[in-house]
DNA sequence: AACTATTTATAAGA
DNA sequence: TTCTTATAAATAGTT
């Protein structure tokens, strides 16, 4: 993909092969992003660079994969696992394993998955569950969306008495320069009246936008992330 | 890169998100190969398809990626790899204990419980998980209903049949007690005519009722197509 | 760091 | 699923 084809082999020349590891690298973790959020599915990935510098995606945190990577049957690590059934089998291990093994079986069919296991009666009892976890989180998400309503709501308060303070601060000025200077002074104010009243009638007004604006910000997920994956590791060497 | 630009969310369709996993699956362990090998890097790239596949790429062994993961000092996290090192407290001990820690969390959290640590957006996740697990379980109950149903109405018929040949028989031997004892027979005969032209009658009844009755139960929810999760599992590679 | 000419990846359709 | 193809993206070489 470039201006001419290159054969996959290792780039002997050092300054380019560092260009290319900079430009392939924020390739490589972009399309991990991408198959992640895409596919919904659990991906990470580890880069050292050839300077031994480490670069690294995860969808969900790092621990959580490699622990998840630890324990999957089909992982291709066989390290000392051999060791241990001709020494001790390990109670602890096998009842670790079915226990999770368990888990994730839980798991997938709280997700919908391989219910066909199940019989009517524990289907039943399934989605009782699934209904009421899907009401405490909704339950959660409201208190969440209350508590930062109040903190919204104080904090327009605190400004409003700010305004009431500089408000009358205002008036106070004005009405001096209006004694001191007569009528002159009216047309070299920059601060009309009318500004001033401005605000405090727009005082409702703005409680009901910031309301609004605050719901609207997090039930919208679509923003984009701040990406500091490269842009803080671009400067390899 | 396609027919059309699409945006980087989860697809909800289930079948071009399987597709799409394939294809860009491969791209990215393909890219990472790419880069280990133009860039002397050492790359390793697990991903889990939300099926719970396992898939990855490693350029040298993966356990040597991950160990030397866990070593580095830029690791997002440090594990506690360095207590396996000293003594021997069996390091896929650790990895499934943090595992079973790591599910059972998810699950209390599926469950509705343990909410707080979640922000509003992880919880619009879970709270579209459930949802989605709730649908599935629903509709893996009406399968199962439906099912049954039909097990039901071939059960039916069979015993209509049965019911049909031995409506004959007894035609048959009431005609010949009859005909063999005039009308002495008749006092005698435990089975009236009126009684079997009644079964006959109630044939079509019984079959409509049956079906109100199975069907009324999940009718209240949502239908859609019986979708076979089986199917769709087994595509996956 | 930008800029393109090209190569690659891949979305949609068959 | 696999193949095809039009189009979007990535990127090699250059400035």
């Amino acid at each position: 993909m470039g201006r001419g084809k290159i054969e996959i082999k290792k780039i002997e020349n050092i300054n380019s092969r560092q260009v290319t590891f900079s430009k392939r690298r924020a390739g490589l973790l972009k399309k991990a992003r991408e198959l992640a959020v895409l596919c919904d599915a659990e991906v990470g990935v580890i880069v050292f660079s050839s300077t031994g510098k480490l670069y690294e995606f995860a969808s969900t945190r790092m621990v959580q994969i490699l622990a998840r990577y630890n324990t999957n049957p089909e992982s291709s690590k066989l390290i000392q696992s051999e060791n241990e059934t001709e020494n001790e089998p390990q109670p602890q291990v096998n009842a670790l394993k079915s226990e999770v093994a368990n888990l994730q079986l839980v798991q997938r069919q709280m997700t919908g998955k391989e219910l066909g296991g199940l019989n009517f009666l524990e289907l039943q009892h399934l989605e009782h569950q699934l209904h009421e976890g899907l009401l405490a989180v909704k339950d959660r998400k409201e208190q969440l969306l209350l508590e930062q309503l109040e903190k919204s709501k104080l904090q327009e308060q605190k400004v409003v008495l700010e305004n009431e303070a500089l408000r009358e601060q205002v008036e106070e000025y004005r009405s001096r320069l209006y004694r001191e200077n007569g009528l002159l002074g009216r047309k070299n104010s920059g601060v009309s009246s009318s500004t001033v009243c401005d605000c405090r009638s727009e005082r409702d007004a703005i409680s009901d936008t910031s309301l609004r604006l605050g719901l609207s910000v997090d039930i919208c997920h679509k923003k984009k992330k701040p990406k500091t994956e490269s842009t803080s590791n671009d400067s390899e060497v």
